[in-house]
DNA sequence: TTGTAGGCGTTATCAA
DNA sequence: TTGATAACGCCTACAA
């Protein structure tokens, strides 16, 4: 390769190569104190203008960022929200935790994520690294652990509890460092029993998912439903464990041991899995037993027959909880509690009168 | 309430309330420097144990917790990883996200989590936020910068892109910072059409979706796989645009003007929403046109007719750009690029040939 | 309008 | 085996 006369401009103090430029770099280069930098760079008024130009500038130039754990430990403000799921593979937690991305970087805050994937020993690390980190604020997702601890963990930081229908956040009304979101699951369900109702279905089937708190309040609330429209025959409970995802056959068996007509399921994922297994199994949806989810993810509408189902705003809460979080910082209280509407979507896996045969809803 | 006996531990030197104790307190509290805390902290050897014990208990009974920022100043490191993908909603981004952070935290990092939404600006402020935060490895899916922008950007942090069929990232072979990772897109569509040649499918047509680098990947290997199985018709083209979740109802017409019997989609969200729309339209899949897709979310297994599509690794390819950064920062040095095996999954949507009138599957 | 100095909570290098 | 002490990069009184 050919040499060629080559213009490197040798910068003054070149630092270490690798190294970061710092504040005190910029300071050295443009000959002022580093305090004037600190303040030239947040465009503090009682710095001249003309040098705040000249500093910006060269911070431009030379591509300086400030190092933010340098930030955090002087101001005592990390920026940080911590973020904790079960599981982000599920499009429900996913949407959540892209409204809360979304949101908390628009008011100024990155997030830390961390799934626990229903293991109380990953969310407890999880916690210590949130902790450690000093998150401003953080917002979990159906916690494992007793919320009292978490809170006292956290403070003076606040804590938001997304779909917690559990108990323990609603009743102790710790202080107003704790917050929860919750979508309207029992107005949801009580919706979602009522159509099938309608439909003239009667005897149900409800079939739990894992996540315990806000299982055990649709079952109670679809039971409640049940009573209120005046069905008599008891409904029937199936638990799904930790199966859920795909299709879960051998919940098949035990389902239609109980000869219903409408099954209600803990959420999408379950019902969806369960459509396949059903249709393996031969037995027709709507036409012999309705299902029914919860969540509306995105595939329950494509589904074949399409999914009612109860929608839950699952990337609305996740921004509000980003929402709330910066808002407490700002006013140092929360609002304790907040229910969001839910919408019940009613789609082809209900339509139909059992009684009546076939229901009129091609699905080919 | 009663009064009662109460017996308060008043701590010493009470630090202020809300005020998170540090290791200075705990070196008061026990009598002994910091730098004494700080090493039986970390179980130096060179401190008595009987002192480490102490310390550690103490440490222990009064819930310290090190301040990262602090060290990650003093130690250069941040412990922290950065990830960047366009859609922590979509299942594949999700999953991918999921195995990168379970590994991360296993190898003894955090990470920052950002979506880009397809949203270049958005992608350059989660860069900034990333560099501020001084993230000791970053993984990115599918980005939309310049790759080389990046690397410098971060260097001497390395870098992943995963997923990145990007022609940038394989051809100028950067240095030893940047790594990526792939799933063999190329292998796979061909055996998928290669299956599909095999059912008897003739006339393809290909709907693309949005991610410009893969999809013109993908693509080019279904026109190469058709020409190698001696297939003459042309394969017709039809852009999807940045739609592809829910039933793109304006695709149907534009497909089915080129009266295909094979569609090759994109990715799995895009073919489960035709589908859908299929359905609607009365086009039945697969006796008229087959249907196929690439990822194999779960809900391909599950969906009516069940999807044939390419399996890619996700979680998998998450875990190893996790491994890859903490290779390259241990060894200081990393492999330039990765080749993940897809996996044909071959469903009902494929089978049968459509010149024998219905396939023999049945999904009533 | 700008500079000086102290400290945020750690780790690491010296001595002792 | 343990203690002082100086960074790390930044912000903010307080001085000048």
């Amino acid at each position: 390769m050919p040499r060629r006369t080559v213009t490197t401009v040798q910068v003054a103090t070149a630092p270490d190569p690798g190294r970061r430029i710092t504040l005190k770099d910029l300071a050295r280069l443009e000959g002022v104190a580093e305090s004037t930098v600190s303040r030239a760079l947040q465009s503090d008024p009682q710095i001249s203008l003309r040098t705040q130009q000249r500093v910006q500038q060269a911070a431009q130039k030379l591509g300086y960022v400030p190092n933010s754990a340098a930030r955090a430990l002087v101001m005592r403000r990390s920026h940080t929200f911590g973020l904790l799921v079960p599981d982000v593979t599920d499009p429900i937690h996913g949407q959540m935790a892209a409204g809360f991305e979304q949101e908390a970087s628009k008011v100024g805050y990155s997030v830390i994520m961390a799934n626990t994937l229903g293991d109380p020993a990953t969310e407890r690390a999880a916690l210590q690294v949130f902790v450690a980190n000093r998150v401003d604020g953080l917002a979990i997702w159906g916690s494992l652990q007793d919320p009292n601890e978490v809170v006292t963990m956290f403070r003076p930081s606040p804590v938001v509890f997304v779909a917690a229908e559990n108990p323990r956040v609603a009743r102790e009304h710790l202080d107003d460092l704790v917050g929860s979101i919750r979508a309207d699951e029992g107005a949801g369900v009580e919706a979602l029993v009522l159509h099938l109702v309608e439909q003239g279905r009667k005897r149900f089937v409800y079939v739990g998912g894992q996540h315990a708190a806000s299982n055990v309040a649709r079952q109670a609330a679809a039971r409640l439903a049940l009573r209120r429209a005046g069905v008599r025959s008891r409904m029937a409970v199936v638990a799904a464990g930790a199966t859920g995802w795909r299709s879960p056959t051998d919940l098949v068996g035990r389902i239609m041991a109980k000869s219903p007509d409408a099954v209600v399921c803990y959420d999408d994922k379950l019902a969806l899995g369960l459509m396949d297994a059903l249709r393996t199994a031969g037995v027709r949806v709507p036409d012999e037993v309705a299902v029914t989810g919860f969540d509306d993810i995105p595939f329950a509408a494509v589904s074949n027959p399409r999914l009612t189902t109860v929608a839950q705003p699952a990337e609305e809460m996740g921004r509000r909880a980003a929402d709330m979080l910066a808002g407490a910082i700002h006013d140092k209280a929360m609002p304790p509690s907040e229910l969001m509407a839910v919408d019940l979507q009613v789609r082809e896996s209900s339509l139909g009168d059992p009684r009546r045969g076939p229901g009129s809803m091609e699905h080919p």
